[in-house]
DNA sequence: ACCTGAACACCGTTCAAGT
DNA sequence: ACCTGAACACCGTTCAAGT
């Protein structure tokens, strides 16, 4: 755990996203996260201002990991791509969900986002109105489904959906409908509820592309 | 705060919320219940088995609130009602939201709430397959949106979607294309970020349909 | 300048004690 | 049967003290 060398407000973030990795947001105290530095809780105010203040620094840093799509790619596959990206890294650390509805502003990171993402709507010819729909509801979709991914007690792929259809097998009665589909989705041998995601993803995409198609005039952009 | 009565399990939950509501989820602690009670933390114990147990029994609390439409309805308004009722309920408390990471399995009121869908879904001819994608993508997008909608420094339809604008443009030069696109979306004087809500579930829902109309026969149902 | 030990007011929880 | 007070191991944070 003690790694002896010169602390930072880096490094304390690091730490303590490595604390969450291991044991949920529940675990990250200043001592747990002093530890794992090799150092007292102490320690860390001189680089942090308090606790909730390491917490929007951490939560910064896992917004910050999503990917932002180049800048000449087409809209619909720069939508794809931070979605997929955006999924790939909050599962990886599904305390930053969490995290959200705790701290009030968007943060930097997530501007950053919004900015570059709206570029690329601009340019493709979307409205100001338009292209926050296809923005807002892609984001909606992309954190709504991680979070109930993360709440399903399945493995991506791996088949192990199985135990959904088990917990509630105990009690068929209560839930006939759910254990009726179940039972059809299951039949297959190859479902895999992951795979929702890009079904829903592309539904999103198709009904973007589809009003797009619909409308005119693009917002101004600045040069 | 001390309202003399005989202590219950839900007594003790619906004093929970009411503190959940008025600070945060931060600020649920054995001793701040107990208070609202007008009782020690201890004599909480006799009711609930442990703090996170407590926890697990208020986020069941919040999701028993989101109402399941009436079982004569067509599948769209039913997906339509559920997806309002829960943006309503977990708006009121979205500290709701910020639970069900933390908390692995889904719960009772959740899985009765897939159950009643999967029965009208199912009825209305859809597969299992399009049955889940139509459900997970609605509830995702609604979980998403809720989430996404607190973080944002916006009442919604008071108009003071501005301080978003005003906030990005403290830095107007770092995020060009995000203050063009707010600039236009406010020229008009009558945007609302809540009105997103609509739109996207508008056209989740008619991906839906053209799905559903590409397919044949539904999944089987029990009597 | 950077780290720490002792101290304070909190927290969840146990347990023996009150009524 | 139902509630409590004292106690324990934790927590965030302050501050004076070490090097």
């Amino acid at each position: 755990m003690p790694e002896k060398l010169r602390l930072s407000h880096e490094r304390i973030i690091d730490a303590a996203a490595r604390v969450a990795d291991r044991g949920g947001i529940a675990s990250v105290s200043m001592r747990s996260v002093g530890s794992e530095l090799g150092v007292e809780a102490m320690s860390l105010y001189h680089y942090v201002a308090s606790k909730e203040a390491m917490l929007d620094a951490l939560s910064e840093w896992v917004f910050a990991k999503i990917a932002i799509p180049q800048a000449g790619v087409p809209w619909r596959q720069a939508l794809w791509e931070r979605a997929h990206s955006a999924r790939e890294v909050l599962s990886a650390h599904t305390w930053g969900l969490g995290m959200m509805e705790s701290r009030a502003a968007p943060g930097m990171s997530r501007l950053r986002h919004y900015d570059a993402m709206m570029g690329r709507l601009a340019s493709a010819g979307f409205s100001a109105a338009l292209a926050t729909t296809a923005f807002a509801s892609v984001d909606a979709f992309v954190f709504g489904f991680v979070l109930t991914e993360s709440t399903l007690p399945l493995e991506a792929g791996s088949g192990a959906e199985q135990q959904l259809a088990e917990a509630a097998d105990l009690n068929a009665a209560d839930f006939p409908h759910l254990t009726a589909m179940l039972s059809e989705l299951f039949a297959s041998g190859t479902y895999s509820f992951g795979d929702e995601f890009q079904a829903g993803l592309t539904i999103l995409l198709e009904g973007i592309e589809q009003r797009l198609a619909g409308e005119g005039a693009g917002f101004s952009q600045p040069s």
